[in-house]
RNA sequence: GCCGGAGUGGCGGAAUGGCAGACGCGCCGGACUCAAAAUCCGGUCCUCGCAAGAGGGUGUGGGUUCAACUCCCACCUCCGGCACCA
């Protein structure tokens, strides 16, 4: 076999690999350990794409690396196989999604094993095995029987929750309720977006202007009682312990958005006692009168704002902030204050009106006859819209004067309470005091409606044409300054006044600090059949019906499997999830005497995902998850590899579960990934996206054939930096596969029928030149798979090929060192080459080699001549010659002297083997 | 709109503030061949020049520096994310 055949040689090496267990991870480390994480794929009907392969070489070569460097590593492979598509398949023809499911794992696997990937296949598991999502039942009965305990910042057994004593007064069922509130694991009704036609429930995304996105069929928000988990309170702790993980900052950042803490303050605003202060509680507007704050700029007067209540309200208002001095700020508020969430306290004195979402409780409460009409239409019309809707819309601010007011805390001035949708009901509390001159929105709300601008904060001299727009109330000016028309505090800068008046409206009971985060909680139940069921049973009474009553199973009960006799149908038409037309003898439960139904909600696909990272440590433990001290020792991974369209959802719902787990006990380390890396997209030869549609998706079989997986692994790894977007080039598979062509005829004799070595290579001391390249050649290697660089470790190889190829003599020793350099990306020929050089066993545990810095020194450099900064000439020089040396021997140059005739020269800069640079004038 | 990232030959890309374009693709020329493929050798940033050489050149404009693809400021374009979060 003279020629490089990747045909023959690769499944040969990847058979000996199997059957010798060469790439079995040990039970616990042995000496030092690595964890090394590929981003699980989806088994899809239509295999592997090349996307796949270029994060799965690259842990390879990181795994293959470090056995080499005598490393206990760590590299399991798996399938994250619950999802829709095999469920929509088995609408479609009947098959029920596990077979659909199993077919696609084998090609998967058969695909991966061709690629030649270390991975220990003694480990692999796939989130549909009812060995593996018996676990993941288990950990949401850990999150069920979880609380979180904000004194402590963690995660708590739920019979550690203390029950306040007027609950437990209120007897068992009170009790039940008050641990089901703070369950991490909790129930709500929650709109949906149902799509009739489809008969599906459609994500947020899926719905543009009220009708689906695809078939544009009407959908209807309907409420649908969902499953729920807690993520919101592990926000801080989500975002703070960002901070020690080595995860790329645009990630991070990503993140932190989505988690979006902002600081400020809840403020209180009295809305009057029995009844809302209305227009006749107010005295007459005055205009010019000083609180009768005139509306600045032209702008029309239809709503006064700033308005001094009638003497009555006054003293009700001051009454009320006497009590509430006395009280402090109460946890819930009464009915008779509207409570706000503001970033900005500082701007409180500019708050000319104020708004609440159209779902606020208070909406009817506050809503005057005369305008009853109009809100209610107005808040009608608002629920029809989808979220999508709403924000679509965000240009055209729309919405309506409930006819009520409210009583600034901080002057007593009544201002307007409108109800507007760009309000959001689910963020801080509802609602807002609108400050036009210093907030983009409320400036353009105010400009629709004729509601009055006033400016509190002051640019400051610097603030050149901002400054100007915002004093004609041409813009709201959004950044810090110095308070102006605020009282006491005017001439305060903004972050001293936010303080101060944070703690002084504190002090009046009036308002305290918040934090609010714009993550929401995680909803966790989907109406699909192809999915974890959940371990909850709904207890029926006599009649049937539920009572409300949810029981969680015991750990003992796992797993709840799907029924295996399930018909699928094509036109399901209801929102209910499929497992309601399970088979009777799963859907119900007897249990001491009482009836039970199964929850048919399934958990999401993200559920699977959360925690495989911890199952591959320990995959075939039947007492545990996983079992402690093989946790303890192999955690955290090391380094995580995958796409970045999981930038915030996969790795924040795993991180959370893994918080819970570490709160519980049940894991070691806070975190679950200490190195992520992202890679970037493998786009078509024209750079366009890959896709069926467009017919240009590169199967990787394909290449394999042609070229084979040697080829496929190092042109991955050649294209450009891993992170980077990058287009596909058949050539450049081509080309890549050359330089194995010439690797092997560098070592190889090619004419010879049998494996024989070229007659090159000889058992001789390398040349100093040849050590030189060698040795750079290993450092160069070993520095960029350090820094995941495979682009430039190959191109550094090819110069290795490139200067052999060229030698006569080829010492054995240099060659063996190549291959074994070779071996991380490209392990089939790599094998292949070293037992042509006598070598009997796998080259998977053999010492990574060495570099010795003296031999790459080279005797003599060529040193650069700039002459004001421009290059002018080069000299040749011993490798130690120093300074003055180097400045004699420039000056020496023929045409650096040239340059330098007739001027002076200023200045010498001699950057010691680097060139020297002579500044003249 | 806001927040990130990136702009270097015909293409993918390389360069601790120190010779811009490593390595590969493509292209051009040559060797071998009846011929082609494969392989091997040489060339290949642009302009002027027979050449030696000179000038220009890393999205645009400015700045710092003996020296800038690299650092700073402003702008342009492309890609990604978020999108009324008060």
């Amino acid at each position: 076999m003279p020629r490089y055949l990747p045909a023959e040689i690769e499944p040969k090496w990847q058979q000996h690999w199997e059957t010798n267990r060469v790439f079995a991870a040990p039970r616990l480390p042995k000496g030092k350990k690595l964890y090394v994480l590929d981003m699980f794929p989806y088994p899809s009907g239509d295999g592997l794409h090349v996307g796949h392969p270029e994060g799965y070489t690259a842990t390879d070569i990181v795994a293959r690396y470090h056995r080499m460097r005598g490393y206990s590593v760590m590299h399991p492979m798996g399938w994250d196989a619950f999802g829709l598509p095999a469920e929509q398949h088995a609408k479609k023809t009947g098959a029920h999604p596990r077979a659909t499911t199993e077919k696609n794992i084998a090609n998967f696997r058969r695909q991966l094993k061709m690629l030649g990937f270390s991975y220990d296949w003694q480990r692999e598991l796939a989130t549909t095995d009812v060995d593996y999502f018996r676990w993941t039942q288990f950990i949401f009965l850990v999150l069920y029987d979880t609380w979180f305990d904000p004194q402590q910042q963690r995660g708590r057994p739920i019979a550690e929750l203390a029950i306040p004593a007027e609950v437990a007064a209120q007897g068992g069922a009170a009790v039940a309720r008050f641990r089901d509130e703070h369950r991490l694991a909790y129930q709500l009704e929650a709109p949906v977006n149902w799509c009739p036609a489809l008969g599906t429930v459609l994500a947020n995304e899926e719905v543009v202007g009220g009708l689906s996105e695809r078939g544009g069929h009407p959908v209807v928000r309907i409420p649908l009682r969902q499953w729920m988990l807690r993520i919101t309170a592990y926000a801080d702790r989500l975002e703070s312990d960002l901070d020690g993980l080595d995860w790329p900052e645009s990630i991070k950042l990503l993140q932190r958005n989505w988690i979006g803490r902002s600081t400020g303050a809840e403020v209180d605003f009295f809305i009057g006692v029995d009844r809302p202060i209305g227009e006749a509680d107010l005295l007459p507007h005055q205009p010019g009168h000083p609180d009768s704050a005139a509306p600045a700029s032209g702008l029309p007067d239809t709503v006064a704002a700033g308005r001094r209540p009638q003497p009555a309200v006054r003293a009700a208002f001051e009454q009320w902030s006497a009590a509430r001095k006395a009280a402090g700020y109460p946890k819930r508020p009464g009915g008779e204050v509207l409570r706000i969430y503001t970033t900005r306290p500082d701007t409180l004195f500019g708050a000319t009106y104020m708004v609440i979402a159209p779902e606020h409780p208070f909406v009817p409460r506050l809503t005057a006859p005369e305008q009853a009409a109009a809100v209610k239409a107005y808040c009608q019309a608002a629920s029809r819209k989808s979220d999508l809707d709403r924000t679509d819309l965000a240009k055209d601010k729309t919405g309506v004067f409930t006819g009520s007011y409210a009583v600034n805390p901080v002057n007593g001035q009544a201002i307007p309470i409108w109800v507007a949708d760009y309000v959001l009901i689910s963020y801080g509390t509802g609602a807002i005091m609108a400050v036009p001159a210093h907030d983009t929105r409320d400036f353009e709300f105010a400009r629709e409606f004729g509601l009055p601008i006033v400016p509190v904060v002051d640019p400051g001299p610097s603030g050149g044409e901002a400054r100007e727009k915002l004093l004609r109330c041409e813009a709201a000016f959004i950044a810090d300054g110095q308070a102006i028309n605020s009282g006491d505090y005017t001439g305060m800068p903004t972050a001293q006044f936010k303080q101060r008046i944070t703690a002084d409206l504190a002090g009046a009971g009036v308002a305290r600090a918040a934090v609010n985060y714009k993550l929401r909680d995680w909803l966790f139940s989907r109406q699909h059949f192809w999915g974890e069921p959940f371990p909850l049973l709904h207890e029926l009474d006599a009649a049937g019906q539920p009572t409300g009553v949810v029981v969680a199973l015991e750990p003992g009960d796992l797993p709840v499997d799907l029924p295996a006799a399930m018909t699928f149908d094509a036109r399901h038409d209801s929102p209910e999830p499929p497992l309601e037309k399970a088979p009777a003898d799963w859907l119900f439960v007897e249990r001491n005497g009482k009836r039970y139904k199964r929850e048919t909600n399934t958990m999401p696909q993200w559920a699977g995902s959360c925690w495989y990272y911890l199952r591959f440590l320990d995959p075939k433990n039947t007492q545990a998850l996983v079992d402690r001290e093989v946790e303890r020792a192999w955690m955290p991974v090391d380094l995580y590899v995958g796409g970045a369209e999981h930038a915030v959802l996969h790795l924040l719902y795993a991180r959370f579960w893994h918080k819970v787990l570490y709160d519980r006990g049940y894991v070691g380390t806070p975190e679950p990934f200490q190195r992520l890396v992202n890679l970037g997209m493998i786009l078509g030869e024209k750079n366009e996206k890959m896709g069926k549609s467009r017919g240009n998706v590169v199967n990787p079989d394909d290449v394999v054939r042609r070229h084979g997986a040697d080829s496929l692994r190092l042109y991955e790894m050649f294209m450009g930096p891993l992170e980077a977007t990058k287009p596909w080039s058949a050539d450049g598979v081509a080309g890549v596969r050359g330089f194995l062509d010439r690797a092997w005829r560098m070592i190889v004799d090619e004419r010879s029928e049998s494996m024989q070595l070229n007659e090159a290579v000889v058992d001789c001391p390398p040349t100093a030149a040849q050590n030189r390249v060698l040795h750079r050649t290993i450092k160069a290697v070993t520095k960029d798979i350090e820094s995941l660089s495979f682009n430039t470790a190959i191109a550094r190889m090819m110069e290795f090929t490139n200067f052999f190829l060229r030698e006569s003599q080829r010492p054995r020793r240099a060659m063996e060192r190549f291959v074994l350099l070779l071996a991380p990306m490209a392990p089939h020929i790599a094998e292949e080459l070293w037992a042509a050089l006598g070598r009997r066993q796998t080259l998977a545990y053999e010492p990574w080699p060495e570099y010795d810095e003296s031999l790459i020194k080279e005797e003599t450099i060529e040193v650069p001549i700039q002459v004001n900064g421009k290059l002018r000439g080069k000299v040749s020089l011993p490798a130690e010659a120093d300074n003055a040396a180097i400045e004699a021997a420039a000056k020496a140059d023929a045409r650096v002297a040239e340059w330098l005739a007739g001027k002076t020269v200023v200045k010498t800069i001699v950057v010691p083997g680097r060139l020297i640079n002579f500044v003249v004038k």
